[in-house]
DNA sequence: CTAAATTTTCAATAGTTATTGAAAATTTAG
DNA sequence: CTAAATTTTCAATAACTATTGAAAATTTAG
């Protein structure tokens, strides 16, 4: 395979495997064209290369920024800002993990604490399916937030030693 | 807080997660519905709890049952269907890291494979980088798909003992 | 069989999310 | 300052995804 086709087919399933866990598919191609990029690239670059608009193009960017996988890069010269991203990939895993715990386990759990304390007789069957459904979710949850800790946590090469040791 | 009013806002919640995850959100609210019900429900409950359409509830219970999420149960002198989701939240993550493994990640690691074997001299700036770059998400991804088989195999009880064998 | 009950399908449509493109705001060189 | 370059905003609209609801298909009781 030729490489301007490799990287075509690269960018396109990076977005497209963006789209399954909920995120734009512009966002995730432009992350991926930076991701397989020498050198810094421009909004007009990327505007070319995706075939897509300014505006578009300047939100995606923007949200890469704020998920704090795309840095601005001044060129010597160059009135244009440009851009790059984290090449190393166990950065970016363990970036994109602690934002997405930030946003989304972190209230799951505190609102599945509040669920547990439901008013009402345990011997009811109803209340009682509840609260243990909420109760296993939650110790599920709980543990998936102390894993989840150390991976953002780890340095690769220490990786393993320390996931080993939050189970002790 | 009420019962009634804790399952509206789990139901609520668990739909809202599963938009940001790329799941239908009538798909997790129906599991929702089911993990919290002490008895089977049938498509009409479901319909009526959710205030959906049968077509709405009937597309997405067989979605569930795709993923194994969901069960059909008969229910003796009963002809119409009833539904029952897995109780046991390890299993239910077990099931969908299994599920989007092969969905997503197996397919993913095929690809980046035969990206890894692009044409071109090495000393090559573009072809170094998308060649580098291309191999890193490769390792991690391998990494990940070790570590995503282990906990699929895991019973929880052996759960952390597992996990510390694959880093072996 | 027959017909009532139930489930499934799917075209039409509603609702949601992404994208455009041009105007407004900001930045910077001179 | 001034004006050109660049970035940002956002209303309009396109594209995509979810939902309805009624008709068709299937199942089952008698």
């Amino acid at each position: 395979m030729k490489l301007a086709e490799a990287k075509q087919q690269f960018v396109a399933s990076w977005g497209a495997f963006g789209t399954q866990w909920g995120i734009n598919r512009t966002m995730a191609q432009i992350h991926a064209l930076l991701l397989i990029s020498p050198d810094p690239l421009s909004a007009d670059d990327i505007m070319e290369q995706l075939s897509i608009s300014r505006g578009n193009a300047n939100m995606n960017i923007r949200e890469l920024i704020d998920w704090a996988l795309v840095n601005r890069v001044i060129v010597a010269g160059e009135r244009k800002e440009y851009f790059t991203a984290e090449k190393d990939i166990w950065k970016v895993v363990r970036q994109i993990v602690k934002e997405r715990k930030k946003r989304e386990l972190d209230p799951m759990l505190k609102l599945l604490d509040e669920l547990e304390n439901v008013e009402g007789d345990k011997r009811d069957k109803e209340v009682k399916t509840f609260t243990d459904a909420i109760a296993n979710i939650r110790r599920v949850g709980g543990q998936a937030e102390k894993t989840l800790d150390t991976l953002i946590k780890a340095d690769e090469s220490w990786f393993i030693s320390s996931l080993m040791k939050i189970f002790k």
